[in-house]
DNA sequence: GGCCATTTAGTTGTACGCAATTGAATTGTG
DNA sequence: CACAATTCAATTGCGTACAACTAAATGGCC
């Protein structure tokens, strides 16, 4: 059929992108990412920083390392996250008095009452996906099984665990 | 039971952290993203550039927009990281005879030999995610079905389109 | 109290991802 | 041939991600 292609081992055919689930996972992220930015134009976020309100809406306040802990960012990401959501007048970050080292963010007026404009969203999104509840859920608990998964097989790779 | 929380509107469970399937979508990306990390090590290559190298090996050459097309990236993702594989010396880039705008993007001896050590890294990645083949086919048609979902709701949702 | 390991944010540097713009090359139309 | 519209890659600007580092604050230990 095809000479210049010699039957493909079992190995070379994993190689193949339409193979890649990390693709796939990647691009339907991406998805997201596009519809998000459309719905949330109006309210002046962008993705991560409708995250970061999600977190503060739940938890009224709480200091960046606890906010990273939820989303899974780190201070590097955080930090100018944050100082935008300050200059857009939506939270306030303030040192803790318990713990210096600590800062406090916490949603400001303005910004809970973002909230009321935000329970669209969901809904939007929803049928976006034209999935329904029940395969959104299904869907959910195996992608939060994988990175269960990977965060553990992270720890046995990671070279620099001696 | 919680008298400082009324009973949550549906409008209002659905904007809880563990409720958006984006996330754990993100989450499950990003946890790819740091086992490829450590696995791509090896090789010299980010997971991008190794999604590039991916279709390279498959594809021979073609040009960037066709890449982009693979891949969904656009030239303002491609044209630095292309830059940085040829830096590598993994790739080439050339302007096209036929068509002088187009730029043809073909590995170099040395990226096509890095095929071989790639091989192994499709297997290390499956392993690392704990799931079985038919798992990884079904979620990964899944995930192809919820981003077209997505990108057709995107054409619809955007506001400049007259 | 003095000292040191740890914790916590912030900063820097590198690398995407994407919108918007630029500029060169090509194509379609008269 | 002339000219407008289109195509293509590159560039610019902004916003994440994340590793590595810095610096301030804390807590345990003697």
């Amino acid at each position: 059929m095809t000479p210049t292609t010699p039957t493909p081992t079992a190995e070379e055919n994993w190689l193949r992108l339409d193979r890649q689930i990390c693709f796939s996972l990647q691009a339907a992220s991406r998805a997201f990412n596009g519809v998000y930015r459309v719905v949330l134009k109006d309210l002046g976020l962008t993705y991560p920083q409708y995250l970061v309100m999600l977190v503060l809406w739940e938890q009224g306040a709480l200091p960046v390392k606890k906010l990273g802990e939820h989303l899974r960012l780190d201070s590097g990401t955080l930090s100018p996250l944050l100082k935008r959501l300050e200059a857009a007048g939506l939270v306030r970050r303030e040192r803790s008095a318990r713990d210096e080292r600590s800062v406090e963010v916490r949603p400001t007026e303005e910004g809970a009452a973002l909230r009321e404009r935000a329970l669209q969203v969901p809904r939007r999104i929803a049928a976006a996906t034209g999935f329904d509840l029940d395969e959104i859920r299904d869907l959910r608990e195996r992608l939060d099984q994988l990175t269960g998964a990977l965060d553990s097989a992270a720890l046995d790779e990671t070279p620099g665990c001696s």
